[in-house]
DNA sequence: GCCAACGTTGGC
DNA sequence: GCCAACGTTGGC
């Protein structure tokens, strides 16, 4: 199986590339969404690379690559109650929110802003460009993941 | 801070 | 199963 590519956001007040870089690896918790879960539990694969997005960032857009380095497993913060993430509905023996590890790659030396993505046609297939997208977890085109690194490298 | 788009909840 | 109300996301 070929790898595959993925676009993964997060608002960096939250957790950005940085902090990525920082720690090397992390554990994607908190999603709380069906569709992003399906992704991490059944399709990411290690190996997998990832676009790492900011959003609700001055600009938002893609700001480095992380690669998948650990399959999809419980969440553990949906088990927690002082967790913001906690979710009482989630049984740890029947866990409702899986995710996976991400490890640092690469920062872009600039960052991809969702206006340049915008303006890019080859890129205007891309979930995050179209309205009202709130996945945050979402596939991404191998042209489209190769049209981002050469505006990255440009 | 605003608000459009979306997902979830819960009454019926 | 429908759908109105509500909460959240995320660009602007």
């Amino acid at each position: 199986m070929a790898i595959q590519y993925w676009l993964m956001k997060s608002e960096p007040s939250a957790y950005s590339i940085s902090d990525l870089k920082r720690d090397k690896k992390t554990y994607w918790d908190g999603v709380r969404n069906y569709q992003a879960r399906n992704f991490m539990r059944d399709d990411m694969k290690c190996g997998d690379l990832v676009l790492f997005y900011h959003s609700n960032a001055k600009p938002p857009g893609i700001v480095g690559l992380a690669k998948v380095c650990q399959e999809g497993y419980p969440d553990q913060s949906a088990f927690d109650p002082e967790s913001k993430y906690f979710d009482p509905k989630s049984n740890p023996n029947h866990p409702t929110w899986i995710h996976v590890d991400i490890q640092f790659v690469r920062q872009f030396k600039r960052i991809i802003s969702l206006n340049d993505i915008k303006k890019n046609i080859k890129l205007s297939s891309m979930k995050v460009v179209q309205k009202g997208s709130r996945l945050s977890v979402q596939p991404v085109l191998a042209k489209e993941f190769e049209e981002i690194l050469c505006m990255a490298d440009a």
